[in-house]
Order: C-alpha cells, then structure tokens, then sequence
DNA sequence: TCTGGGGTCCTAGGACCC
DNA sequence: TCTGGGGTCCTAGGACCC
C-alpha cells in the first residue's frame, strides 16, 4: 500500500472553553448548567448544551430553556490567563504551534519520533498534561491535514482524541454534512440546500465551475479542494494579527451626542492601549455602526502614517462619526465599533520615517544605521517579507 | 430567536499612475 | 486630443469563524 503521508498535525481544542475555566474556578458550578455572557450566551457548558442552549443565544430564551442554569458574568482576564497556561504546554509540546483563537491551536508534531513518541502518544499526552497542570478538557484531532484534524476534533468532543487513519480519509470525509467545510456557513450552505446537496461526498462530485457559479471564485475553489481532500496548508507557527478593534452595543433607546463621544472616547483608548501593548502601529481606521433596524454599515480612513496615538485616531474617528450623524439620528445607534488595520510593528514604523521628506536612499539607509544599528534593516526586511508591509524606499529582501 | 465581542478573508468599484 | 491595458491603493460591504 502506498503511504501518502503521516497523521501528524494535532487540532487542539478545548472543550466548552469560558464555562469550563468557570466551572474549574468554582467548585459550586461544576455538574450544572452554566451561561457565561450578558444579554446573550458566549459560552454553555456541556450540561446547558444539553438541556439545547447554543451560542449566540439570547439569555431569556436560555433561561426559558434551563431554569435552573447558573448565569455567569465573563471574566476575560481569567481566560486568557487559562488560555496562556495551555498554549505553553502546546509550546512545550513542539516549536510548531499555530494558534487559530483563544482556545484552539494546530500542532505539527511529525518529526518528533524519537524525542516525543508518535502523534498518538504525543496527543494523549498532551491531553494529560492539560488536565492535571491546568484543570481543563481538551479535545484532539489528530490527521495529515488541518481540515481533518480539526473536523476530527469536532466530532471527537468532548473531551476525546479521534484519529485520522491516512487511509480512510474519503470514508471519514464523503458523508459529514456540507456544514463541516470550512468557509460554510448559513448563507453557503443554504444555496447548496436549495440545490439539494448535503454531504461533502455530494459537492466533491461537482464540477469546479458549478460550485464557483454558486459561491464565487475564492469560496467555490477552497470549497472544491476541501471537499476533495486537499488541504496542502503547512501548520505555520506564530502570525500576527492583521487588525485589532473593540465595540460596544448599545441598547435601543435614545443617545444623546456626548453619550456617543464618550463611548467613543472608550473604545479608541482601549484599542491604542492594545496598540501600544503589542508594539504595533496602524494607518486604517475603521468605524462600524450598526442600528435600531439592524442594518449595518462601515467608514474607513487610511491616514498617511501608521499610529498608535490617541488623539490621532480619535480626530479621525470624529471625521469618520459626523460624516454618519444624520443617518445615525435618523435610524439610532445601538453599536458602534472601531478597527484599526494595515497593522506594522512599532519599530518598522520608526525606520521608515527618515524617508518621508524624500532624501535619497543612501542617505536614509545611513541614518537608519546611525540611529538604530545596522540589525536594523534586517529587522525591516524581515517585516516587510512577514507582513506584507512595504517600508517606504527600503530595498526589497533577497528572495 | 430582536442580537456579543473579538477576528479573517473576499469582492467590487473608483481613483490614480504609467 | 484621444486612446488602451495593467497594477496598486482605498473604500464599503458581506460571509464566515470562535
């Protein structure tokens, strides 16, 4: 038999995340019912799950479902506290860790055969180590590409280790619901419902141009190779964000200006305090607003240099929130949210000011040298090659 | 079912440059 | 003066994920 390749990357994902940590943290929480959110459920334990309280939830209609559950306020600090605690063990596990969202991370662990053991080993492992040194359920996938591994991990939850047998991938693949490719949603899935398609095995039988008549170039292409099995994506350590935003919701009910300034005000210090933390820099403002009839809407600025500071942003913020004030005082606003994008490391920023009044390239390239050491320019080609972010004049790295 | 808070990626049109 | 095609950037919206 041919052997197309070992199951070695593991989908880690931990089970019912934000009620787990509750539950762990609060001895009086553990066998019962437990909604983390507000308004709304983030997160169900496995035994709200199974009374049919799913996320997003609205909270009434949970209760309705659940009397006896508990409501828990979120206490995000203690998640991501819990978050790091299992991402070292992942990082102690192997070099190779890509990390998809708080709670969830792929791990190529091929190659680690004589120090580690095979991936099954590794994977129960892990899933001890997890258990004992941070109290938490872990759920893993183990396959030969990411999309198994992790539908693996889905079907395996919770608290289970499925495997992929390189083997039988077609048999475990063919009759999963459409709704297990990645990128289906309700929209997706829906078009391909009304077309009376369900399974995977039902869309890999379409022709290429069919699916791409249907969802579009980029989803129709992802779609037709996920569904055949391919999924050559390498398990890739360590991305950087592309955006960070915050928002607020507001409620319905009338607001006055300076109640929207202040919210604004807010949200603007929280983002460029998370700028600043992270050493990153950004040049795309992005508001969003959605209103009373749910309707949504987005304006963007692209400033001419990228910036964490405050009052920067907040001017065009303000530029962005009055350019909306008469729809906002028609319609009322119930959630207004910022992003900031095109995102750089703080450093690359400062290398590539000295440009900006037009000196020849030599002349920068010393100067960058004199103020920030010839590693310098490394640092800024090895930005440039990572992020996609062109350093104004630099040369391009070596490829 | 009247609705959270973080993100990613894709599409499409227009401006602008060569 | 009119004309073309290609490339990049910006803006807005939408689908999707956890």
């Amino acid at each position: 038999m041919f052997v197309h390749g070992l199951a070695s990357i593991l989908h880690a994902d931990l089970d019912a995340f934000y009620a787990s940590v509750e539950q762990r943290d609060n001895p009086e929480l553990r066998g019962r019912p437990v909604f983390v959110g507000g308004g709304v459920v983030l997160a169900a334990s496995y035994e709200a799950k199974a009374r049919g309280v799913r996320t997003p939830m609205n909270g009434n209609e949970a209760r309705r479902l659940c009397p006896e559950g508990v409501f828990v306020s979120p206490r995000m600090e203690a998640y991501s506290a819990a978050s790091k605690d299992v991402f070292d063990i992942f990082h102690d596990t192997t070099p190779m860790v890509e990390g998809i969202s708080i709670d969830e991370a792929f791990l190529e662990v091929g190659g680690l055969g004589k120090i580690s053991g095979n991936p099954q080993q590794i994977a129960q492992r892990l899933r001890a180590r997890v258990a004992s040194e941070v109290g938490l359920n872990i759920t893993v996938g183990v396959a030969r590409t990411k999309f198994l591994a992790k539908v693996a991990s889905g079907v395996a939850k919770p608290n289970g280790l499925l495997i992929v047998d390189p083997d039988r991938e077609l048999e475990f693949l063919r009759p999963l619901e459409v709704e297990r490719l990645w990128g289906v949603g309700k929209v997706t899935a829906e078009k391909l419902h009304d077309v009376d398609l369900h399974t995977v095995g039902e869309v890999a039988d379409l022709p290429l141009d069919t699916l791409i008549g249907m969802v579009g170039v980029a989803a129709g292409r992802k779609l037709h190779a996920l569904a055949h099995n391919r999924d050559p994506r390498p398990v890739t350590a360590r991305k950087r964000r592309s955006s960070i935003g915050s928002q607020r919701a507001m409620g319905r009910g009338p607001k006055s200006q300076s109640d929207i300034d202040g919210i604004l005000r807010s949200i603007v210090d929280r983002v460029t305090h998370r700028l600043r933390q992270g050493e990153r820099v950004g040049r795309t403002v992005v508001l969003r607003f959605r209103f009373d009839d749910f309707t949504r809407a987005t304006r963007s600025h692209t400033l001419s240099t990228p910036t964490s500071d405050t009052e920067l942003i907040l001017g065009a913020c303000d530029a962005l929130l009055s350019s909306m004030s008469s729809t906002i005082k028609e319609k009322g606003l119930t959630l207004l949210g910022l992003s900031i994008t095109n995102l750089s490391s703080a450093d690359a920023v400062q290398l590539a000011l000295p440009f900006a009044d037009g000196t020849s390239l030599d002349d920068a390239l010393d100067d960058v040298r004199e103020r920030f050491g010839s590693s310098a320019i490394n640092r800024a080609t090895n930005v440039h090659r990572d992020e996609g972010f062109s350093v104004p004049m630099l040369p391009d790295p070596p490829s």
